[in-house]
DNA sequence: ATAATTTTTTAGATTTACCTAAATACATAT
DNA sequence: ATATGTATTTAGGTAAATCTAAAAAATTAT
């Protein structure tokens, strides 16, 4: 089935919402989509009626199982997009969102199923939030220092601690950046260096002094 | 300015028509769109007021040079996408036409932009229509058969006139498929075989027999 | 427990993009 | 030149998604 780009938004601003609490207030929708309580009671009706998610008046709402495939669908959809964007078109990870937000709305199930495959079935976006694979389940995902990553695990380069010059000089030298995937093939005893091996590319080593400063993320036993 | 999609189907419509019919009517309008000559009308009243058309009742219609310009930059991304689904994702050339339909009208022109840098500035599409340009410009193709493809000239194979496996499995030995980018570097007098470059691969020479079956399209002088 | 406040819903409009049915303009054929 | 047929427009209506203002329910405070 397909709904309106309007139904989605508001079917993935519930998924967000009910992170944090179990039902969702009328108020806390229309904030979050910046439209109007009366706005949001007319939507509730009809995605009710659809069986997307339990409403009674009052009493805020919740998404049912079907709701919720619908929801993490349409979040594989924003962060692969997201991934795309940045790592292939070179836009930075601040300006991806925008985008992101008209992407996920485009119907084709084979489409994105390609994109995936074509990306290399990233498990995180260029924020770092996982992505859900193609049955919508949704990968768990640790995040932690690179020093802390089990060897030969692949995972992909989230955020960097330390902004220098210096240390920016070197990621690019290693061709380390947001988004990079790799993984630590061994580690040294003597200075704690660690070796790094990346797809399709010689294996190199870096101190423990600028692994300190990289965070990945990686996925620890999905289902 | 932002059109909804509604909108930019009409104007890509009629863009379309009008290089058969100087002016458009109302009902070639409701067929191509799958609409009713009413809703045409009500909606050739909204384009005119916002001036994308020139319109007069009963009289047909006709796009202003501000209409035209949205109708190439609509153009330029239908083509473009099709382009990234085809040589990117891996889908056949008949089955992107509706995928492209939807991703048309996704608004962000740096995406588009970008996405053209990344496809390598394709100047046809699989069909082997041609891509407007960043500022709506049209290059003017020809279509050709390559044995009279000019030597140091860059092109792009459209089609192959004979489809039998022995040929097709000499094409993809080649790496030569619709879409290719390749230019003629020689010609040797004595068979008549062609020397291919392509970008980023080693030279290789094909028989004038096989060269007689491909058929590509090229920039003729731009503007 | 009642008043005050906040949240949510209802009622009634608006805009966009459609529709059908009827009226009008244009084209053509005799 | 008039009749007939076709193309186009007008008039009036619908569904989706929004809005404002007012009413009703729920919550909180005294």
């Amino acid at each position: 089935m397909k709904y309106s780009s309007s139904k989605e938004n508001y079917i993935k601003a519930i998924f967000h919402l009910q992170q944090d609490e179990e039902v969702v207030s009328t108020n806390a929708l229309a904030k979050a989509l910046s439209t109007r309580p009366a706005s949001v009671t007319d939507m509730l009706k009809k995605l009710k009626s659809q069986k997307l998610l339990q409403y009674q008046p009052y009493k805020g709402v919740k998404l049912t199982a079907e709701g919720k495939k619908i929801a993490l669908q349409i979040i594989r959809k924003h962060r692969l997009w997201e991934y795309f964007l940045v790592e292939k078109l070179g836009f930075g990870w601040e300006e991806v969102h925008e985008i992101a937000e008209e992407l996920e709305h485009i119907s084709s199930k084979k489409l994105i199923d390609r994109l995936d495959i074509f990306l290399g079935n990233p498990k995180t976006d260029p924020h770092g939030d996982p992505i859900p694979d193609s049955q919508g389940r949704m990968p768990l995902i640790r995040q932690i220092c690179l020093l802390e990553l089990p060897e030969n695990i692949q995972a992909d380069v989230i955020s960097v601690s330390n902004q220098s010059t210096a240390m920016l000089e070197l990621l690019r030298h290693n061709h380390i950046a947001i988004g990079t995937r790799l993984e630590v093939s061994r580690r040294f005893a003597f200075d704690h260096s660690l070796e790094i091996r990346m797809p399709s590319q010689p294996f190199f080593t870096i101190s423990e002094q600028l692994a300190a400063n990289i965070y990945v993320a990686f996925e620890a036993e999905s289902k």
